[in-house]
This record gives structure tokens, sequence and C-alpha cells, in this order.
DNA sequence: GTTGACAGGTGTACGGCGTACACCTACCGT
DNA sequence: ACGGTAGGTGTACGCCGTACACCTGTCAAC
């Protein structure tokens, strides 16, 4: 049933993912969905822990960085795969045993690398939601062309406006597209940027445990 | 109409702001909200817009290192000031105007301490929400106590159970609240964390600003 | 071989949601 | 005096999650 609403949501969305349609699909009625799941959010919980699922376990043979990396980087894999992962990951506030598992395994990982319980605890909290493979996009996916497009000029007015407005994200982008344009913020390189910036932390990380970093408070 | 939003959603949370109950709450009838918002949608947009107003505007006199620390730490008390806001901004897809206003200020600051558009771009993926002044929560909020707590022998049970299956979680919780772990995960000193995190990549930023990195790719 | 527990499917119903659509009213510039 | 417009109204539809009472088949214990 689980396997059946990761199936579901892979191909209509985690919106369109209701006990209704869940049991529709599975040729059953609403309510007998209640006998697998306690409600709705557990359902939730369930899927996520799918995806996770599909996470490689860590290769033991690798220096933490490179176990970390290879690590994270398999999860966004399968984050990746199933797009609404991301959304229902970020919503989640249960910590089920499979999510606990992995965390306490990435854990390991720093601390057989050297870093001490306190500076483990920090570092992954810097690495936020790129332990699950995924960081929030800065912008918009391409704006959907629902519609018919706006004329030539109302786009060159629209660009104008954008322009003054936010100079600053202009050149950006300019600067990120090779100054084609078409499209404001027509996407990032995403995987570019996720890579880019777990990099830099494990670098900034490397760096702190080089010098013994120990938490100044208290 | 989007204070009084604000103001509901500050008292009942977020998932209890409805159109039917917002309008209520306005003594009028719920269509008469549509006069206002074109759907939810909408409206959650112009709420998030609000508490993006109270960021404070940023200081030309600090270096641009202490700017965006300034502005980051104040936008963190926005979204502090409305526990809901954290929420309502990841589930945004939609840049609005004051959205992007802010980014491009970010930005700014980032181009006049000496970045280059590429890498500007770069640092602000790798911000990511924390530009928005949170990261996600990596434990739970102190597990809710409802219903009556376990009795101390179920208590004992679960917590060998936990150090058996999470032992460098235990082991992180341990050092993070000096062993007193009434409550494994008992809630993270999350301002500490955030500070963190984002030192560790200001840092960053800023060896590579020194050394005139430039993206590799393409 | 009967029985009783239990896993799991069923049917009905309730209260909530977002919002489409047609309508009404008060005001204001002409 | 009048037409447009901003904004409030009332009704209705189709969705949602899920409480509750009920049914059915399987299988172990007696």
């Amino acid at each position: 049933m689980l396997r059946a609403a990761v199936e579901l949501a892979d191909a209509v969305g985690i919106d369109a993912v209701s006990m209704r349609r869940l049991a529709q699909e599975l040729g059953v009625v609403p309510m007998a969905l209640y006998k697998h799941v306690a409600n709705k959010d557990q359902l939730l919980d369930g899927m996520v822990d799918v995806v996770l699922g599909e996470i490689e376990p860590a290769d033991p043979d690798l220096d933490w960085q490179a176990a970390v990396r290879a690590r994270v980087l398999s999860a966004r894999r399968a984050v990746l795969r199933h797009p609404w992962a991301r959304q229902a990951i970020e919503s989640r506030t249960h910590r089920t045993p499979t999510v606990l598992g992995y965390m306490d395994s990435l854990a390991g990982t720093f601390r057989r690398g050297g870093f001490s319980a306190d500076l483990t605890h920090h570092v992954m909290h810097a690495l936020g939601n790129r332990i699950w493979g995924f960081s929030p996009e800065l912008f918009d996916e391409p704006p959907a062309p629902d519609a018919a497009p706006p004329s030539a000029e109302e786009q060159q007015a629209l660009a104008a406006e954008f322009a003054a407005r936010y100079p600053h994200i202009l050149e950006i982008a300019v600067a990120a597209t090779g100054d084609d344009l078409s499209g404001v913020g027509a996407g990032c390189d995403e995987q570019f940027e996720f890579e880019f910036a777990l990099d830099l932390l494990l670098d900034g990380f490397d760096r702190l445990r080089a010098q013994g970093w120990s938490s100044a408070r208290r």
C-alpha cells in the first residue's frame, strides 16, 4: 500500500494523493486504508520512509568526507526520483525510526572521522535539509507557460520593469545563463548549486575538526 | 485584511487559517475575501509579504559580511515572531515582488562587497532558506506531552531501546544537554545552530571571494 | 468440528474546505 | 440623473479526512 501511494504520488503529485484517491487506485473503499495507517499523516510518514529506504548504505571504506558526500548525493538521487519527496520531507514533523536511523548512521560517519559529538551535532545542523539531498530552490521553476505568452512589446516592457526593479537579480541571471535570458531565472543548475554548497560546508567542517573546534557557549 | 490574516495565524496557527475562518474573524461572508485576493494561495503570498516587510533594511555602513549577517538575523527575528512563517515561506512557490526585492537587495550587498555576479549567485544558493532566517529543525519539538507519560519502567525500556538503536544520536544529545537527557532531543539551541552555520558559510564565502573564485563549469 | 479472536474490507455520515456564479448595494465622478 | 465600480451576500458543488458500526474470511485452540 505504501508502494502504491508512492507510485501514485510519482504519477499525479503529492497534492493529488488523498485517502480516497489512493483507495480507488487500490480498488478498495477509502476507510479500508485506516486498517493500515492511523491517519493521513502516518501515510505521508510511510511514504517518506520508502524514499529514504532507497538511500544507499554508507561505504565503510571511504574517509568521512567522501562518505558523507556520497551518502548525501545518494539521498539526493532518491529524492530526485520522487519529485514530491522534497515537500513531503519538509512537511513531516515526526521522526520515524527510518529517519532516526539515517541520521544516526550519518552522525556515525562523522564520529568515526574524528569529529567530537559536539561538533557532529553542529555540522549536522549546518547541513540542514542537505542531509536529505535537497536545498530550497531560490528561484521559480520556469514559469509554466500557461495561456498566450505576452506579446513581444509586453515582454519588452516587463523585462525593462524587471531590470529597473531588480538589477542584481538580472545581473546574476545574465551571468548564470550566458545572457540569453530567455525567461528570467529560467532554472539554475540545481545539482551544481547543491554540490557547491555541500563542498563549501564539508571544507568548513574539516577546518573546524582539524583545529579541534569545540562549542564555546556555556 | 492581510494584517488580520497574520494576526489570526499568530493566534491559532497557519493550518487553522481558512478562508471561512478568516472571513468570520472579519465579520464578513467567506466569498467577500475573494474581492481582495484571487485565491488562497495569493492570501498566503500576501501574509508572507507582511512578514518579510518586517525585515529591517540593509545598513549601508557595514561591510558585506556584517551587513549580510545583520540582515539575515533580522529576517530571523521576523520569522520567529510568526511561528507559522517558516512553513508558509517553504510552501510558497511563487516569487512576489517583495520576495524578489529582498533577494535583490541581499544580492546587492554581496556585489558591493566585491563578489562577482557569478559568485553572488552561488553563495545565495548556499545560504538557501537561511536567507529567510531559518533552517530546518533536525530534531523534533519537545514531543508534546499528550496523555499519560509512560511509567518509569516503560521510560527506562524506551531509553534502552533508543540507546541501542541510535547510539550516535544519543551521544550527541548527551553532549548537547550535558547529559541530563530528560526527553531525548529535547530541543537544541536553534539560535546557536543558526549562527554557527551562518558564520561557517560567511567564512567560506569570504575565502572564495578572496581567492577570486569563479565557477568552473562550462 | 466448533468457536472465537482477529485482520481487513464495507457503508454511511458529518463537518470542514476552496471557490464558481449570480446577485445586491453604496458610492462617486460625470 | 446615471453608469461604473468596489465590495459584500447567498447558494451550491465537489472535494477532503475520518468516526462509527458492521460484515467476512482465516486460523489456532479447544
